[in-house]
DNA sequence: TATTGTTATACTCTATAACTATA
DNA sequence: TATAGTTATAGAGTATAACAATA
């Protein structure tokens, strides 16, 4: 595959990373459908409720997790139906919604922590020294960096789109 | 946030990861659907095909893209009508099936594949130095060699399945 | 009997657009 | 006018189960 602007390695590299990435989401959606049923998408944002302390707004909620507005809507509608989390008003602004994990919330991320971790241990780390995960850690902490100071990110529904595909269908 | 089992090191660096790769793939969706349009799966299904230099079968095409056999028919039927790959049957094994890519898929990479080498050095590798990416591809390429060397992968719907989930119905 | 692949179907996720309400 | 969030809706992706055919 000659890829133009990117060397043979980091071609690889990316591919491996990708391939990586999904093996591990797949197993990971898995053991958490299983022992949940949580979606990895729900079990992110029980796990930052529970990291916060405290509740969260859908916007500081959606960050990094979900790329459209509608989309967190729909998923925190699913918890808040299932129990895990509640949403009122905000006092401080009218417009937002504070969402609150529940206990019930926070005792489905504690069961299903310890079957989550495992797989991730089993499947991530257990190829790697202790130098590679030092070196992994920084690495991807960088990138991640790099990307949060990018892009808005968590969802801006404004202009954007042109450019027609050559579809000859649809 | 307690992982029993993995350090806090870990499982920071596996969140980095998946939110990295989150974003990453997300980008590279945009990049594919605008100038495809293609979905990553179909960009992976094309781009294997035309390294291969050659059909593949149905079961080779999908080990480590796709984790359901009805899922890849779904695509390779969504790739035959747009007239990228054709499908026939192996004259060496009459129960598989060939598919090859068309010069028409064969151009559509050549014509995505800029942008999309552009996305993934922009994002991925702009913030790494030369060090960061051998000491990146190493360990991802050892982390994805662990990865094929377990399970089946590519689709074995047989056997499985034991230990009852919480959920009450079926 | 095991494997390759397809079909039918159901479900989940995501995103766009339109809308409401507050800042 | 911009921002926070919801709703309705449509579209894509994925997986399970049942099935047909070949090894």
């Amino acid at each position: 595959m000659v890829a133009d602007g990117l060397e043979p390695e980091q071609l690889r590299t990316y591919f491996a990373l990708m391939e990586s990435v999904s093996v591990l989401h797949h197993a990971v959606e898995q053991q958490l459908q299983q022992e949940g049923p949580l979606s990895y998408v729900q079990f992110q944002l029980l796990a930052r409720l529970a990291d916060a302390q405290g509740p969260l707004t859908m916007t500081e909620l959606a960050d990094g997790v979900v790329y459209s507005r509608s989309g967190l809507t729909h998923q925190a509608g699913l918890l808040d139906k299932a129990g895990l989390v509640t949403r009122g008003p905000s006092p401080d602004d009218q417009r937002a919604t504070l969402v609150t994990i529940t206990d019930t919330g926070l005792a489905l991320v504690a069961k299903v922590l310890p079957g989550h971790v495992q797989v991730v241990r089993e499947l991530l780390f257990t190829p790697l020294s202790a130098k590679d995960l030092r070196a992994l850690d920084d690495t991807v902490g960088r990138i991640r960096d790099h990307m949060r100071a990018r892009p808005p990110r968590s969802a801006a529904p404004r202009k954007r789109r042109s450019a027609e595909p050559a579809a000859t269908e649809e």
